[in-house]
DNA sequence: ATAAAAGTACACTGAACAGTTTACTTTTTC
DNA sequence: GAAAAAGTAAACTGTTCAGTGTACTTTTAT
């Protein structure tokens, strides 16, 4: 028996650590069980007594990598503090979201999957669905709090967010525009508080 | 010869259209050089005669979609008609756009590709890339006309966009949604004016 | 009418690749 | 230390598919 851990714990690692950067780097389709094993340093058998299919690893490797991404962030409400600088806040964090290479390339590779076989990538798709309900849930609590005038919580919560996405997201996963610097996060997110609250603050 | 066409002219179309009509349900990796021949009814040797290789099929074929699709919106600016008129005419035109099927299957399918062989799309995406041009100079009129205050008219026009994507673009592209029925299109596109015009109308 | 151009049918090459089988070795467990 | 569990290497099956070669027929141009 080993001090650390046992050999089919280790090689199970081995060959989830080289199909997720294989399926990162080239999708479901282009990537060959061949290569994972290689890549894993395992024979190809042993990557098929851990995982029934390539389509089992790969949905295996995509609901972790949701997991780890998709904590819904909830964004606590504070009656006391400037509702402006709650949602800069709020921006701020949805935007480094989106900015970091870990969520844009899991993105990357759910989008390519789901628009040729949504299948495979059904729960996935459920989950990202679920990304903007941290915010609509703050802006139901400012509501009730009266410092918010919205009727429609959800559709103004889509809004804030494609606000920041328009300028963070959609460019970079078709690749026509890297990362905003830093200068220019602070100017999106500025912006988009704005538009936000011209439009909901309570009191016009 | 014939009257009408020549055979040869024929043959290309028939080809043309059967591929067009399985890369769209099928995407590019999908769809075999075989199965487009057996589509229009054309042996397979004849599609090569055309057509040097599967990529340059696909090209031609994107190419030809793009640019039916992205006859870039030009949004005349008129000095003696309100604002809100304006662009609520504007939005129901991009939204037009952007929820016809013609639009979305076009999209799917270089969006898979572009994320699977970016080479392959690489001219499309810049196409789609420039799809904004025409909001944008509608904004600098009325900005130099006085009636709006924009500073970064690009920015302005990427958020006029990006309101009404949010919900009649992204959500079908990934199929957790369908078209918005005609009352809700009235809500997004109202609703995207207003809160377009409360931060960029001229006098607060 | 005849030569050139284009089309057809179909067999073929060569590569990729998911998944299996086999014969053998190493690790773990009791 | 022996049985069972897990791993290995490599060959193999079966399929799909891009692209070619060939021998033959149809269409078009002059």
């Amino acid at each position: 028996m080993n001090a650390e851990k046992k050999l089919t714990e280790l090689k199970r690692e081995d060959i989830l650590e080289a199909a997720l950067q294989e399926f990162l780097d080239n999708g479901f389709r282009a990537t060959s069980m061949d290569r994972i094993a290689a890549t894993a340093q395992v024979s190809k058998r042993t990557v098929y007594n851990h995982f029934q299919s390539k389509e089992v690893l790969f949905q295996v490797i995509t609901q972790k990598l949701c997991d780890r991404i998709m904590q819904v962030s909830e964004h606590a409400y504070h009656s006391d503090i400037p509702l402006q600088t709650q949602l800069h806040a709020i921006a701020e964090q949805e935007m480094a979201l989106l900015i970091s290479d870990e969520f844009l390339n899991t993105l990357k590779m759910i989008t390519a999957e789901t628009l040729t076989s949504p299948e495979l990538t059904k729960t996935n798709v459920d989950d990202f669905q679920e990304s903007g309900i941290g915010v609509v849930k703050w802006i139901k609590e400012a509501t009730k709090d009266g410092r918010l005038s919205v009727t429609d919580p959800v559709r103004a919560g889509k809004q804030f967010l494609a606000l920041i996405e328009a300028f963070a997201l959609w460019p970079q996963l078709y690749g026509y525009s890297t990362v905003p610097k830093k200068k220019e996060q602070q100017e999106i997110i500025n912006s988009s508080v704005e538009m936000f609250l011209n439009t909901y603050a309570a009191g016009h």
